[in-house]
DNA sequence: TTGTACGCGTTATCAA
DNA sequence: TTGATAACGCGTACAA
């Protein structure tokens, strides 16, 4: 087992110092051509890479970016991740990933231990329980120390960063406007209770839709559900308190969901109370999911573009990392979100 | 913005030594309570933490593992990776993550990127390009400099190091075996071409379980895709290719998969032929995916327990990194593959 | 009880 | 053309 060789090594060996080495091996024009061959050769032969450590220290710039995620295990945001993966590397930069779970407290100490030295900027998406509690002290701390963040879909105002989203509002608002088009007029909407971001946007393109149409929204068309409870572990329990929306609403001929579980979900206990998709009901969900597009039938959904946010965020955060000139000007990126028409709205 | 405080600002401003103020906030007895008292409230009140970086280049110990995947927006890599997560965080580790996109090129470039001082050891799943070539030098390089790789599912005898897989073989027999048991006689089996390690222990398991109840194995009951495709791109594609299957063999009642996606293809195409799943043909996929579960019929599966795998993977390395005694003994963990039920082979 | 010196691996500056 | 030195931030052995 041959260790990894340093400048220090080289220069032993070669019996010259060892900033003669390292300048021969930046093709410094200070150095003869004769001791460069020499050194450049011997490095070659042991395979010299430059400690990237040592050279963060010196550089006090780490070229690593963390980002702190949710849940990993979700379509969504691996596809962020990718994206974001992509760009880095394509701009020399690695990627430390961390889990908050939807924990305030694993956000909050993944963010410190990586906050240390580790990483030069954050891009993060905030957990539900740091949104509930609405305590954003570590965003603060960790922007007022000089390290940048960018955040993306599950923003926040409170916060002065950089931001990526996708038109939450726009996107619900055009999900429902084409069931009108469709010929739909008592639209169910499932949601989530409004403490995250974008469920509550969601909702409110929803609400436009059905003003911009003279249609009034029912309150009994209208599920909200706990999101903090994990119904992918328990699928019968969330078609359970779907249930309910047919049982009192014989009318429904269309229905609007915030996510792909909801909306899918909500198929089956449709399809279960006899009603044929998309003849009776026709149903659009939210999401960059999978399930969607292999559902019988296919649904149609609202994409959120994952990729493409992950792409932009970590432009504009290696850009703000780049730019000498601490510009405090922050932007937020708004991403369109398109509509993908499948066979649950044909 | 007051940028990150050093020990050796807070010594500055104490007018102590640096020295002082560490062993100070390390609690050593050598320092006087009347000095540490000082040292610790000043470094609370600028809320001083140790630079990761400065630690590492000292200890020679980054305390961050490297995970290397072909894809991540994969429902069993990601969940790989929340099992080396989890892990990782509970002993005091970081994650930095690679893609290899199931290149070869990259693959080597992501590790050269992080071997280079950034991590102490990979947890690695081979690219496909990467099995196709059989050039595995870089794993080599690797781990004679000293840095230990966990290999996981897809692994190679070639390289000498921890492994953790799933038993491949073994759940492809028992899927079968099922499939038997219930009745069918006629299994179709849809695979990868040979390259990809799993595939073939798969279609062995398949093979053996035929052998075992004197079944003769029919080759026009065999169809072996190209793994290189991205079908999840194309599905229309993958079903054109799967379509000849049964328009050939009428006789068959039962189907094997080695992945999700084949499997749930075959489901539709199936149906798009008339038959009725399971009653006609019972389906078993190979999977830790989410598309079984929500699919209609839900589809067995042979699942992988990728997070279990993940933290498996996670502990070797880290055990490793640990054991001061450089064992040269290497282990390769199996873990059991479980037949997971549901409404495909009812 | 406190401070000095050193080393981790690198690069930049300045001296020889 | 080459080499010595300092610095990045930290911890520790040893000297004061």
């Amino acid at each position: 087992m041959k260790r990894k060789v340093t400048l220090k090594q080289i220069a032993k060996e070669l019996d010259v110092s060892i900033s003669t080495v390292s300048k021969a091996l930046r093709n410094s024009v200070e150095i003869s051509d004769d001791t460069k061959q020499k050194v450049q050769a011997f490095a070659k032969l042991y395979n010299y890479r430059p400690n990237n450590i040592a050279l963060s220290l010196k550089n006090r710039k780490t070229n690593t970016i963390g980002i702190i995620i949710p849940e990993i295990v979700h379509h969504f945001f691996s596809k962020v991740i990718r994206g974001v993966e992509l760009v880095a590397n394509q701009r020399g930069y690695n990627v430390i990933v961390g889990l908050s779970n939807e924990s305030f407290s694993k956000e909050v100490i993944n963010m410190q231990m990586l906050a240390n030295g580790s990483i030069d900027g954050f891009i993060l998406s905030i957990s539900k329980e740091t949104l509930q509690l609405q305590d954003y002290h570590h965003f603060d701390e960790t922007i007022s120390q000089g390290m940048p963040i960018v955040m993306f879909d599950r923003v926040v105002n409170e916060i002065e960063c950089d931001k990526v989203v996708i038109d939450d509002f726009q996107g619900a608002k055009s999900a429902v406007d084409h069931l009108i088009a469709k010929g739909a007029r008592n639209i169910a909407l499932i949601t989530t209770r409004d403490y995250v971001s974008v469920g509550k946007l969601r909702t409110q393109g929803y609400m436009e839709s059905l003003m911009n149409h003279q249609i009034d929204p029912k309150s009994e068309l209208i599920l909200k559900l706990d999101d903090s409870k994990n119904y992918e572990e328990d699928l019968d329990a969330l078609e359970q308190e779907i249930r309910p929306l047919f049982e009192s609403n014989d009318k429904i001929d269309a229905l609007f969901a915030v996510n792909e579980l909801y909306a899918l979900s909500a198929m089956k206990v449709a399809k279960s109370f006899g009603y044929q998709i998309p003849e009776d009901i026709q149903v659009v969900g939210f999401t960059d999911g999978v399930l969607s597009k292999h559902a019988s039938p296919s649904m149609s959904t609202v994409s959120q573009h994952g990729q493409e946010m992950g792409e932009k965020a970590a432009h504009l955060l290696i850009d703000r990392l780049e730019n000498e000139e601490d510009e405090e000007h922050y932007q937020t990126v708004i991403i369109p979100a398109d509509l993908v028409e499948r066979e649950s709205t044909k």
